[in-house]
DNA sequence: CTCGATTGGTAACAGATGTTACGGTAACAG
DNA sequence: CTGTTACCGTAACATCTGTTACCAATCGAG
């Protein structure tokens, strides 16, 4: 072997270069060379990390995936209760500070990047159902005489409302500040008889 | 004057275009050639319409918030009660036909091209102070008892719930088909008092 | 120490993109 | 009928994009 080079933390590195981007300048202004740049190193390296552009989408995708995934997870392991369980996990899921804000924006990007682009679909499906399937056992534990279709028409509308809050509330921080989405989603969740 | 041109309708045909090029190949296949294609003239048309590219993208913005306003208001005054009519309105913002899920993919790209472009920006918000104020009027016809700040609230969380779900449901059709979109907004309505 | 392999920067390339300049053409005024 | 003016297609331009080819630097193996 040669020069001693941590892939894995270059590759995290520029991914987290895409998201910087992505958060800070838009859909259309992610270039590779604006990721290098953000990244503080040249077009070289990134082309040499990755073979084409839509890798390093991909991977960056993932990424943000799999960050998300182990923030749930620790909420879900620290919760004391259920309840406290699935409140935190949507919580999390909400834009309530600036940094969630610009994750949020990430995501807007990736999702609106999936649009004609099969591969980037799926990555999207391929988390939402992960995502789905968590929220849905959450609220079988909190409300266990449910039934199977009721759990999963509940949890589809508490991800909609969660995801659709974050959206709203990153494009007008103004109009829907951290306390306006917390009441917001304290509201649904008593209405659904899960607080 | 020399030829006739009707400028609003060839505006409109433009903005058509933008909308199915947007629907059908994402943001960033968005080009003026494109656009042109779609629209079936040249580039030199859509530039002498349009000072610049993002004179085109605000003016189909704004086009697309017209027609959703115009059926907004439609299904409003055809409702024969306050809550038929929040209903409606609330179920025409989801991905219930293809057509719909057409309009939530370009309002996605708006969206998505909406970070870091201050003037997109401030449309969306405009946009969506008007949604939320027309939802918090329909809210306010059904619950009158209400306080002003749990009809915002409930409002606002009507909103990232509909807008939530037809975003999830454009991008993952099969999970979240027409039936359980409605199934879970009757849900949601059911559980806030609204239905 | 030397050789080879790996790493990463430089620069070039082909293609696409927004934008502009120019020329032909059709309709209306007189 | 003719001149003028708005209309719009053609083609060029400079720039930006993803991608590739090439080369210098660096480190480990023998």
């Amino acid at each position: 072997m040669a020069r001693k080079a941590d892939k894995p933390a270059q590759e995290a590195q520029l991914s987290q270069a895409v998201w910087d981007v992505l958060a800070g300048q838009g859909l259309d202004r992610l270039t590779i060379r604006a990721v290098a740049a953000a990244a503080g190193c040249t077009t070289g390296l990134v082309m040499h990390r990755f073979p084409h552009r839509r890798a390093l989408l991909l991977h960056a995708r993932g990424l943000l995936h799999e960050r998300t995934r182990a923030r749930v997870d620790a909420l879900e392991a620290d919760a004391a209760t259920p309840r406290d369980s699935l409140r935190a996990v949507l919580r999390q899921a909400l834009a309530l500070n600036e940094e969630k804000v610009g994750e949020t924006f990430v995501w807007l990007g990736f999702l609106a990047a999936a649009v004609g682009d099969e591969e980037m679909n799926a990555l999207h499906r391929a988390k939402n159902q992960a995502w789905r399937e968590r929220v849905s056992r959450l609220v079988a534990a909190v409300a266990p005489d449910w039934t199977a279709e009721r759990v999963a028409t509940v949890a589809f509308g508490l991800i909609a409302t969660a995801d659709g809050a974050a959206t709203l509330a990153s494009a007008d921080p103004v109009a829907y500040p951290p306390a306006t989405q917390s009441a917001m989603l304290d509201t649904t969740l008593t209405a659904l008889g899960l607080s």
